[in-house]
DNA sequence: TGATCCCGCCAACGT
DNA sequence: ACGTTGGCGGGATCA
């Protein structure tokens, strides 16, 4: 008798019939494995996924039968395949349920079969775990399994225990901007080609001895303190959970993503991502198992990225010989398109303030490019100094900061806003065509823009007292001449970028964030403002990178970098949307701000917080500056008293500790690498700029200067990283010089990372100590699910540094995929196969 | 065989 | 104390 597939509620019916023997047949719990009992039969995976689709809506069901058409999925076809099998007559103990139907990648098909790609806004799209593990017939480990790499991806974020929402594919190609960012600030493709390299060498000499240096240098490569990245609009229902718990699935599969993004031929093997994902983790022991385990891990990741189809498997030949590999298949990811524009457009529009920001921004990227602690990290004894005085500080570190703080910082935000603001428009024009639903967020958006001018105003009033406000301002409308050195010397034309679009945030491991929050609670204001730069992507960088070689392996052929954004993609969208949602956030605070008025701290950290992130966030502070334009100057200063309700002045608590004693706090632990001494002329200008924000002070440290970095990196590489590194000795390295500036630029970034994980941290702690992470996620309240909780927990920036995007930027011409750092590797010819 | 990766134990967490 | 999450790796399957 043929199988027949028994509709999954009869499935789990016959589950726990075939369980009976057992005890506890619960047909939601996990069924106590049947094994061979298992029935022959019922239904077959295929048979399940099919009638999911019928009893899907139509939207769904087209869908799928697009996928089934492009046969892009490996599970289709293997699920068509089984189907055949069935048909043909195999029979029911044959059809027993294979190992493939029960696979992950199906598995995650019939789930994804379950929810539109592009669901929305309007309804709710809750997922109840427990009823899709149900309805899959599944466990619900598996579900997890399938949820934390959506949720990887924002495609779902947890509301609640046993709760997600699903997003779709909305915030995919953000968030898929965002890990590339992050992947290339990361070098992860400098780290992918030290482990093909070291790859390259084993063939010649046995290995064995060879561990040591291995170990060395991937524990150089450790940029560990990466965790989450998070996308402005989805902050904090992913972190709802505990940020410790962010750990290995759900990073692993960012950085798995990141993998693909920044590699050339987007094709990553198994090998060399666990490579790569190990050597984050846990710098040395490549221990065999661990190894292994990743491997497992990476699979489960592959499996539902294949779903997506995000990617699919093939094969990479080498002279060694076939070595399983994943090839990215989903969007291509370019810098945001819509950055640029919008940066132009900004550049055009003359509001000066809208300008001003920009350049700060750049500047601060400039200053800050990205990952300054790398350099030292490289050399093992480095990393270990390093180490050591963290887990002092950990040890050492205070109390969380006050809310009142926090809620300075929003002011701080403000100031930032109006440059976004004004990009805002731009955005919703290109975005207009597409969709009509937009011309509300338009207005929005033009609201906004006109609260912006305000903003300067508005700015500087509420807090006399404070420096950095007065400071920044004058800062940003200077931009150009202070930072246009650096950058113009480089790439004049590139500069206006600013990364709007991509702003996302990353969670730490809290180990690192005490590290990090150690140096001030005081300072938390301060870094706001950084925050807001940090979306920026260094324009140095991406001049560096522009540089270009032409080395890497690029036979295999990527997409052409032209393609870029697909009108489905909806990018441009986004950020207005995220723009929107900021406004709208921020009026929610203001209403709350007004009925709240009189509460205690904690309640100024609720609406603090909310304002944190968004001031992180370029989306969200814009919109926190937009509001608080709206309001009269009198209604913010009373929001912000409100807020600081215990400091008499919020202002004047949190402005004593300015740039100054950042400087001196943060310096003297992260500065110590050589770099400090080699500073360009441009980083030093741009400093007196940036002084306001707590930022500068790290920046300054760092060269941006070529020449500077090409000693720094010399030194790094040549002197204290011998080995597995790419150093220019090796011959094979003539390109050296490009890939040196990204390098010296991202150091830089390190302290403006730093600084910022201590804000997080605090932040943390503050939320940590009230609760509040689940607060919101009231299922009660379905509307305020659309909106960004302020509940969040640590977002912050890695020490590869978010902030720096330029890498991102210098992509955009294509160009630069190679240059950065990147060491030139001999090459083994690469047949890649489909399976 | 090596590549895949299902399964479910059990610890960390949350409530 | 109990339910939820999800790290982890043994060992079954697949190719």
């Amino acid at each position: 008798r043929s199988v027949l597939k028994t509709p999954l509620k009869q499935a789990a019916t016959s589950h726990s019939i075939l369980t009976e023997i057992q005890p506890d047949c619960q047909p939601l719990t996990t069924p106590p494995k049947p094994k061979e009992i298992l029935p022959a039969d019922p239904w077959t995976p295929t048979s399940n996924l099919k009638m999911l689709i019928s009893a899907a809506s139509p939207e769904i069901r087209s869908r799928e039968q697009r996928r089934e058409l492009s046969n892009n999925s490996r599970e289709v076809l293997q699920a068509k395949h089984c189907l055949q099998e069935h048909l043909s007559g195999d029979e029911y103990e044959k059809s027993q349920p294979s190992r493939k139907e029960k696979s992950l990648g199906l598995l995650c098909h019939k789930f994804l079969a379950r929810y539109p790609d592009y669901p929305s806004t309007a309804e709710n799209n809750y997922i109840c775990l427990d009823e899709v593990a149900e309805e899959l017939n599944v466990e619900r480990r598996r579900i997890y399994d399938i949820v934390n790499v959506l949720e990887s991806l924002h495609m779902v974020s947890r509301l609640a225990k046993n709760r997600y929402a699903w997003h779709g594919r909305h915030n995919l190609s953000k968030t898929l901007q965002a890990l590339k960012k992050v992947g290339e600030e990361n070098k992860y493709t400098q780290q992918i080609q030290m482990i093909k390299k070291r790859e390259y060498e084993h063939e010649f000499d046995l290995d064995g001895e060879r561990n040591e240096e291995m170990a060395r240098s991937f524990g150089s490569n450790e940029h560990s303190e990466m965790s989450f990245v998070e996308l402005p609009g989805m902050e904090f229902r992913a972190a709802s959970v505990n940020s410790r718990k962010d750990k290995s699935l759900r990073v692993m599969s960012q950085k798995f993503v990141m993998l693909f993004l920044v590699s050339t031929p987007q094709i990553v093997s198994l090998e060399v991502a666990a490579k790569i994902l190990i050597g984050e983790d846990q710098l040395e022991d490549l221990d065999k198992s661990k190894f292994k385990t990743k491997i497992r891990r990476l699979y489960d990741i592959a499996n539902v990225l294949s779903s997506l189809e995000l990617i699919k498997k093939v094969h990479v030949t080498e002279e060694r010989g076939r070595k399983p590999a994943f090839k990215w298949t989903g969007p291509d990811v370019l810098p945001n398109v819509q950055d640029t524009k919008l940066e132009t457009t900004s550049t055009s529009c003359p509001p000066p303030i809208s300008e001003s920001i920009p350049s700060k921004e750049q500047c601060s990227k400039n200053l800050f490019p990205s990952r300054g602690k790398q350099n030292f990290t490289r050399h093992p004894s480095l990393i270990k100094l390093v180490k050591t005085i963290e887990n002092d500080r950990r040890k050492i570190q205070s109390a969380p900061t006050s809310p009142v703080k926090m809620s300075a910082s929003t002011d701080q935000n403000l100031s930032a806003l109006p440059s976004k603001m004004a990009q805002v428009p731009a955005i919703a024009k290109h975005q207009l065509e597409g969709q009509s639903k937009k011309a509300r967020e338009m207005k929005l958006s033009r609201s906004a823009l006109e609260s912006n001018q305000l903003s300067p105003e508005v700015v500087p009033k509420p807090e006399p007292p404070r420096v950095a406000a007065p400071s920044q301002q004058p800062a940003l409308a200077q931009p150009p001449a202070v930072c246009p050195p650096s950058h113009s010397s480089v790439s004049p034309v590139i500069l206006p970028h600013t990364p709007a679009g991509v702003s996302y945030a990353i969670y730490l491991h809290p180990s690192q964030a005490h590290t990090v929050t150690t140096y001030s609670p005081s300072f938390m204001l301060q870094p706001l403002p950084c925050a807001n730069v940090t979306g920026i992507k260094s324009i140095n960088s991406k001049v560096l990178n522009k540089t270009t070689t032409e080395e890497g392996d690029n036979q295999v052929t990527t997409d052409d970098p032209t393609k870029s954004l697909t009108a489905k993609e909806r990018p441009p969208i986004k950020s207005e949307t995220s723009s929107q949602r900021c406004l709208k956030r921020s009026q929610a605070l203001q209403e709350d701000n007004s009925i709240k008025k009189c509460r205690s701290d904690e309640e100024s950290l609720d609406t603090s917080l909310t304002f944190f992130p968004s001031g992180y966030l370029i989306p969200l502070t814009q919109c926190t500056h937009g509001n608080k334009a709206g309001f009269s100057n009198k209604e913010k200063a009373g929001i912000c008293s409100l807020q600081h309700t215990t400091y008499s002045s919020p202002i004047a608590g949190v402005i004593p500790v300015t740039a100054s004693e950042l400087k001196a706090v943060n310096i003297p632990a992260f500065q110590i690498t050589p770099l400090n001494i080699m500073l360009s002329p441009t980083s030093i200008a741009a400093a007196p700029v940036l002084s306001n924000s707590c930022l500068n002070s790290s920046n300054t440290s760092s060269a941006h200067n070529p020449s500077s970095s090409v000693l720094n990196f010399t030194l790094q590489h040549v002197g204290l990283i011998p080995a597995g590194v790419q150093v220019p000795a090796n011959p094979v390295l003539q390109h050296m010089p490009v890939s040196l500036q990204p390098e010296s630029v991202s150091y830089s970034s390190e302290n403006m990372n730093l600084q910022e994980e201590k804000v997080s941290k605090n932040i943390l702690q503050l939320f940590d100590r009230d609760g509040l992470s689940e607060k919101y996620s009231a299922p009660s309240v379905p509307k305020e699910l659309q909106q960004p909780q302020p509940v969040t927990e640590n977002f912050f920036r890695t020490p590869g540094g978010p902030n720096t995007v330029s890498s991102l930027s210098a992509n955009s011409d294509g160009t630069d995929r190679m240059s950065q750092g990147t060491l030139y590797i001999p090459q083994r010819k690469l047949e890649v196969s489909e399976d």
